[in-house]
DNA sequence: GTGGTTCTTGGAACGTGTCTAATCTTGATC
DNA sequence: GATCAAGATTAGACACGTTCCAAGAACCAC
């Protein structure tokens, strides 16, 4: 399939003018990289950031790709997600609270909107622990894994 | 440190001839992985399981080591958990809903007691997604790292 | 005790992620 | 538009955690 990225300049306009306020080079790697996490809203793998930007910039390495991630995880503009099977995913769906389901079968990640009954209050303090962050993640099978299909496939996307 | 494991006919009674029933064929290898795990109630990685097996079993392989924890969570007798940086670590408080907090300065890991106003209710269905588990991990400074002690500094244990 | 099934072992191999030194690019300045 | 220094990118080596494999050893039902 063909992915038609949006131009640069219309994928999330503030996220690359913020990345520049805050002293980013915007080369045409990162640009390629922010562009691939943030215009597709999806979780994916370094690895797959990799492939989809490499599309588009052949030469692009794997080390700028990590790089650059780290970099946009550490400004708070990217979330890292551990699944606990394989790589780390990046959501770039930084800036709005919410929970994820992974499917134990396929791996695959959406994002929750959570329900306000199921709103956890922030704890300032857990087990003596300085809490700055909750994370919950639900674990199941995803409708396509749920249908009666032999356990261990992962159904053709 | 001398660690003094209890002997194996004490430690968690139940757990060795749960293990039996199911077919577990019961060697020194898996007795003092078992051992290891559940005797000392913490969260340890694979290779620190392997370390303090391996004081008591020389021999040990890390592909034992590793073969009899899949197996032990497999079996939900024992929780993986994923803590972002580096290896899995395993939980054998499986059979108690509890939550985790995690130090993102050292790593270390505690179980919290869910407080009963903060308890999930266990959704059924999240997106589409047929749930069967609830993961929640706060992540925070431990006691030890939250004092003013350098950033990346991990205190003496 | 015997035998067949299962487990363990050491080492190779894999996937993910980081590091390095050399080279190239960006963007500020003229 | 040209210059230049700071910073970014590259390929490949490396580190770590984990899994795979074939050969040998141990367990337990008989």
């Amino acid at each position: 399939m063909a992915h038609s990225l949006r131009a640069a300049d219309e994928v999330e306009p503030d996220l690359l003018s913020r990345l520049r306020q805050r002293g980013w080079r915007l080369s045409s790697q990162r640009r390629v990289i922010a562009e691939v996490l943030v215009g597709e809203h999806v979780h994916l793998s370094a690895e797959e950031v990799h492939a989809r930007a490499g599309q588009h910039l052949p030469e692009l390495s794997r080390a700028t790709v990590y790089n650059t991630l780290n970099e946009l995880v550490a400004m708070g503009e990217v979330i890292e997600v551990s699944v606990t099977n394989g790589a780390k995913r990046y959501d770039p769906n930084a800036h709005r609270i919410h929970h994820h389901v992974v499917c134990r079968n396929c791996q695959a990640i959406r994002d929750v909107e959570p329900p306000p009954t199921t709103v956890l209050p922030p704890p300032e303090a857990v087990a003596g622990y300085a809490v700055t962050e909750t994370e919950v993640i639900y674990r199941g099978l995803c409708p396509d894994c749920a249908t009666d299909r032999p356990e261990g496939s992962v159904p053709g996307s």
